[in-house]
DNA sequence: TTACTTTAGGAAAAGGTTTTCGTGATTTTT
DNA sequence: AAAAATCACGAAAACCTTTTCCTAAAGTAA
């Protein structure tokens, strides 16, 4: 670490320790020249301020906490990527998180968080949250915490969020409009609002178009690729195999991809599939993919930018900000009509 | 933040802060039932310590710090992932920071953890960096630092990288293999040893095989996608046209796919190529693309591992690690042999 | 000139934890 | 039984900044 501190400094300019301090954040009890001759000897000295005994007397890190689901994930990469932008514009460090879809690794990272490392927390729920007692201790603690695209559905905080419903609705009516008749519907976890929102928007999409919801098209995921695999397997060699996937998350459209190249079905023109994606190579792809694509990183910038009004000023007891972004859909290959016969 | 401090749990106890604190760090010289005590109590009031009271007075953050190009990046993302896993194990905290390939900001970020925030830094250089004024200053100050893939040449330090130079060798004689006469080489930049490296390779194997270096089939890329994809254009639109393409990066390696699509290319039949790349969807690709596969989460754990024993031993004076990793390469249609007649 | 205000800077406390050094009390050794 | 060692805990310094309160000196008003 930077060996020379406030003393050394106020040493070799022969001030006191308070002066020097003062100087180096410009306060108005110092005067010009002897600012310019602190901030002169600061830098031949190459003096950096210790942030741990900064943010102790202060009682502010200058650190927001990012907790995720995933990293290697498209959406979450963006995502970050945006609050990494805001963070960096306002002098904020990023402490990153991942939990991993793990409930346990969630609760205990709160836990951390609790210790007042961080001036604020941008979450996104594992998909496994059940519970919302941790979440709850970190907001009353009163660090301001704001979420985005996974958010709690029994809390009252401000969200960062996209159309999920409409999206959902969109996808399924763009499926049956292109011929679709038995529609099937990945689910990443019955417990995240973004899910059952989406969810929600394919059942009422079907609703409206009088076609039947089957429970056993409705397949809930699990964490496990594997396993997602081989509950895609079931679904497309079933008797009953549906001829559209509507597929809520990204990595299950790509299983559904390894599986239909596998198994010889042909997309589009045995099965049909349209799925939320941040892909940049979805038009690349064999067909190419058709997506509903969430503006992934604007959605990490607004989040951001939230909760740094949140730190900035303090009135965010009585205002809670929910907002809402549009996704849009981009027909491809992998949903087109095929003009039979 | 959590409200309670030592002093009010040692009150609430009848002990000394002192004790308290030993207490919790399970000292020898508290008893036992003391110990436990102390613990329930510190439960029961939710105690979290002040992280920077902490740190301040040990002189050690439980952080580290990343700083990497760019995280919308599935080479990075990956490593990312793999440090974090090393990093929670150990119980140590991961601040990322994002250079976007521009090396002020670079040079800023490590001025910043000059000051003492993080107790070790692992860091991938960004592709216009030159001078490396920053990082040896940052070697001098004594704080651990390990360099991964994108490894400064002129400096004596822990890296941990792939056989960037046999990949390049492998990847431009499989090219030759399949019949490729006038090979085109996408670098990243000239500045970096990986780019090189793996041009290195290319250059050898074209030796080998008695093909002529050309320069203008060497083409040096920039931080400007779009500028990118016009060098592309220009070079796919000439006369001597390329008949392979070997990509020392990914994105690169997707602009061609865009380019060629929009100019009607055929892969692999007018033009074959292969990428270093770690996209999941690489064999979903139209044609599925062959690639050079780094071990990105074995990268970012082993780095993260070797920093971690540089930060607890101190016994990194004499020592200096170089680990080189394999990558994989991976044949797939981009650059399959066509029968031809 | 006296009284009051402003200016420029200093002393010291506070922030919460860790660690060194004591110190009585109890136990062990001779 | 006296001396030594161990045990269990406390007092206080140290880590480095920030900030409140003070104080000389200089300037202004009366």
């Amino acid at each position: 670490m930077s060996n020379t501190n406030l003393k050394q400094l106020a040493a070799a300019l022969g001030l006191s320790i308070s002066s020097v301090s003062k100087a180096l954040r410009d306060s108005y009890e110092i005067s010009t020249e002897t600012k310019k001759r602190v901030l002169e000897m600061a830098n031949r000295m190459n003096y950096q301020p210790n942030p741990f005994a900064s943010s102790l007397r202060r009682k502010k890190s200058a650190t927001i906490g990012v907790v995720i689901p995933e990293i290697a994930n498209n959406f979450f990469a963006l995502a970050i990527d945006g609050i990494q932008m805001v963070a960096q514009q306002k002098g904020y460090h990023v402490l990153t998180y991942l939990t991993h879809e793990n409930h346990t690794n969630e609760v205990s990272t709160i836990r951390h968080l609790l210790g007042g490392r961080v001036d604020g927390v941008l979450m996104s729920l594992c998909r496994d949250t059940q519970s919302i007692d941790h979440l709850s201790s970190l907001q009353e603690s009163g660090i301001p915490l704001v979420f985005f695209d996974r958010v709690p559905e029994q809390m009252s905080c401000p969200t960062v969020t996209t159309d999920d419903y409409e999206s959902g609705f969109r996808a399924t009516e763009h499926l049956i409009q292109s011929g679709c008749k038995r529609i099937a519907c990945l689910s990443l976890s019955h417990y995240l609002s973004i899910s059952n929102k989406r969810m929600n928007g394919y059942l009422d999409a079907l609703k409206k178009h009088g076609l039947p919801v089957e429970k056993e098209l409705i397949i809930q995921c699990t964490n496990d690729n594997e396993y997602n695999v081989s509950l895609i397997k079931t679904l497309l060699r079933g008797r009953k195999r549906p001829d559209g996937i509507f597929s809520t998350v990204e990595k299950l459209a790509i299983s559904v991809y390894y599986v239909t190249q596998e198994m010889g079905i042909q997309i589009p023109k045995q099965l049909k599939i349209i799925s939320f994606s941040n892909l940049r190579t979805a038009s690349l792809l064999n067909p190419s993919l058709s997506t509903i694509t969430q503006p992934a990183f604007e959605i990490g910038v607004e989040a951001a930018t939230l909760l740094f009004s949140m730190i900035e000023k303090k009135t965010f007891g009585n205002r809670i900000d929910k907002l809402e972004l549009k996704s849009t859909l981009i027909e491809r290959n992998s949903s087109a009509r095929i003009i039979k016969d």
